[in-house]
DNA sequence: CTTATGTTTAGAATAGTTCTAATTCTCGCT
DNA sequence: AGCGAGAATTAGAACTATTCTAAACATAAG
């Protein structure tokens, strides 16, 4: 099921960092790859308990911590809400469905990410754009 | 130290749903407008405080909800930090300097909020769009 | 005045996440 | 193969921000 070229993205990007690629870590991000819903640490720890039924919920809030720390994975958050997860790599912003709770990526333009920072005056230097929209989604 | 005008907004807009404009929330609402530096629920509590001693911190989360329902504050969230709350309602995008942790209003002009909401796909129908920068801000 | 409704309050409860300390694993070395 | 050091995992406790609950209080309308 997994493919190669991302089990080797994982523990290449892994080793750059100094890190194991573990059975969990692995796991965890397959999980991410494999459905992208913007899943929250809660569904990727049940979704992950299929294949390594011993898995605490401590070790997928660590594993997904760590994904993030090496740029594999983007954590989102809504409000309040519980964090969510997306391997979604490429620059792209958030769509958030009020009437179904879901969460769908739209890509963003790199001349629009720069438009965006053009609204910054003089001495701020952004690091990273967010854009999260809220409403109502195609069917899709 | 509060206006007239801001006082009556505040009952206006309160009386438009139907609700009552109490001492705490005048006061909750004074505090937002007199330092604008969006403060958590906590930070607000001790503020109102001052004025108010005896206001519990429910009351406080109360009052700031009431003022986000009636369109007076808005609510900010950062990652999983507390919610902070802003009474500009001009439409502003938000940078957050990860280094004094301080929040920065950035004006919007409304050719680049109709931009961005462009890319979104056929279908996609926003009520709203947030822009959450982050990285260092000049020193202002 | 009295009633109905809106509001405040203290404290308990909750959700999501992080921390702690003990255990287990795995790599590099012999 | 065996051993020690550091890395990773684990269960459960702890923590933080917030919401809920139910009782007390205030107030506008009749």
């Amino acid at each position: 099921m997994r493919s190669t070229e991302t089990h080797d993205a994982l523990s290449q990007r892994l080793a750059d960092s100094g890190l194991r690629a573990t059975p969990q870590r692995e796991v965890v991000y397959d999980v991410l790859l494999k459905k992208r819903d913007h899943p929250t640490a809660d569904e990727v720890f049940a979704r992950v308990k299929t294949d390594l039924p011993s898995i605490s919920l401590a070790t997928v809030y660590n594993c997904l911590e760590t994904l993030v720390q090496c740029d594999l994975v983007r954590a989102v958050n809504f409000e309040r809400g519980p964090t969510r997860y997306c391997p979604n790599l490429r620059p792209h912003a958030h769509f958030h469905d009020e009437k179904t709770g879901r969460t769908h990526d739209i890509d963003l333009p790199p001349a629009l990410i720069e438009k965006v920072k053009s609204v910054l005056p003089a001495g701020y230097d952004p690091t990273s754009v967010e854009i999260i929209f809220r409403g109502k989604a195609a069917k899709s």
